[in-house]
DNA sequence: AAGTGGTCTAGACCACTTG
DNA sequence: AAGTGGTCTAGACCACTTG
């Protein structure tokens, strides 16, 4: 099967969501009217919805119906930004430079991360970034090596791994978890900070349409980094 | 019916992950297994694992099966909640203290930022969140008097600010930043932790719709506590 | 080959909101 | 009374991973 039956529905109330079609409030077909439309059972069209609402396009109301949502509260607080662009958004100079670029075995949290097989080797690469000469975030990255069998051919110091990811597997999903650590003594050298410094960690598990792309580990100096979102939530 | 079944195996699985009788990794039983287990069909079952999937305890890998997750992705960086119901939602118990409520004069720099005059006063709490008895963030907030004035007759040691505050002034707009910090003595002592590790500092803006409501400074252990995000990247 | 999760069906009974 | 969403069943076929 290609393309699921519930993705088709649910593009097609995407579509008409977005196009503005169907604005805030409208009532959406319920369960029983998409099952014919579509001419799938009823378990198929709910699950449409279900994954819709799940997500903040609809609410439902048991008795009642299903309806456009008010906001899409969307605009995340964590853009995924090429570092590059980021460096030179501030009009400071971007530079960085490949310390590995291998394929490496991986542990079991790894490979169930990755949705890769444990023991068997995936792409490796690790990256200094630096702003103005001053190394900003150490880049450490696990790659399917299923999904992007042309990764250990790239030179990064030219172009940055998620540029060429971007590229090759464009992202349609990601998540995060930041926490603050202490580096390692070498990440501490690396970074050009004292073993005391804290340091802000993000982990970033990114998906594209076919699956896991990959896992990355960005290390960065707590004084020299910081993220910023900006959230915007929309009015009736 | 009182409990829905997949509620029930639910609560099931996340009992033996919290009690640390699943660590992570741990394969949990599978969807044919559940269903003969707790005498439901698949479909329920399976409803049970693929929601503790969507929520982060669980990755499931066709084929292969379904496992504990490394991490708890703990607080939505997409959202902004209420640190009350965070803990609750990952059934443990929640408690604060209010520190101070007070009125107190601000710097420029918050002046700024609450786009008020500066050398006024604005008002001003303090509070510690606990997490099973443990201090797990320290919440300061300076709030926009003008806007709020009814502020500082509030006790939240029963509710949270944000809770009161998403109630006299809903929120339209707010702005983040992350950053990792080594805490001051004081914090450190109210946080319970060692000067020497680092804690997540994020700085949060908050707007209504007539203007900036607060700015709040929220201080967590690094260890104790992890943001999470989740973005799903719309198809065109 | 056996087990796993992913999708899907065609039914069922229920609680709830609406005209 | 008719329609809606919420839960649930007992099957089915498939793609995938593992021994």
């Amino acid at each position: 099967m290609a393309i699921p039956k519930f993705t088709v529905i649910k593009q097609h109330i995407c579509d008409n969501i977005e196009s503005g079609n169907w604005p805030q409030h409208t009532k959406v077909p319920s369960e029983n009217e998409l099952a014919e439309q579509f001419a799938v059972s009823r378990m198929t069209a709910r699950r449409a919805l279900q994954e819709l609402t799940e997500q903040g396009l609809l609410v439902r109301s048991q008795g009642a119906g299903t309806f456009v949502a008010t906001f899409k509260s969307q605009s995340s607080l964590l853009e995924i930004k090429n570092i590059a662009d980021e460096v030179e958004s501030r009009g400071h100079e971007y530079r960085s430079v490949q310390l590995v670029l291998e394929s490496r075995p991986i542990n079991e949290e790894l490979a169930i991360l990755l949705n890769c097989e444990r023991d068997k080797p995936v792409f490796y690469s690790e990256l200094l970034h630096f702003e103005n000469g001053e190394p900003i975030q150490l880049e450490q990255r696990f790659v399917n090596s299923k999904l992007v069998p042309t990764y250990l051919k790239q030179n990064f110091n030219t172009v940055t791994p998620h540029e060429y990811l971007s590229a090759v597997a464009p992202l349609t999903e990601a998540t995060h978890e930041i926490e603050a650590v202490v580096a390692d003594k070498v990440q501490c050298e690396l970074l050009g900070i004292e073993p005391s410094q804290p340091c802000l960690r993000v982990k970033r598990r990114t998906w594209a349409s076919q699956g896991v792309v990959s896992v990355a580990i960005l290390t960065s100096p707590g004084q020299k980094y910081r993220l910023g979102g900006h959230i915007i939530i929309e009015k009736e």
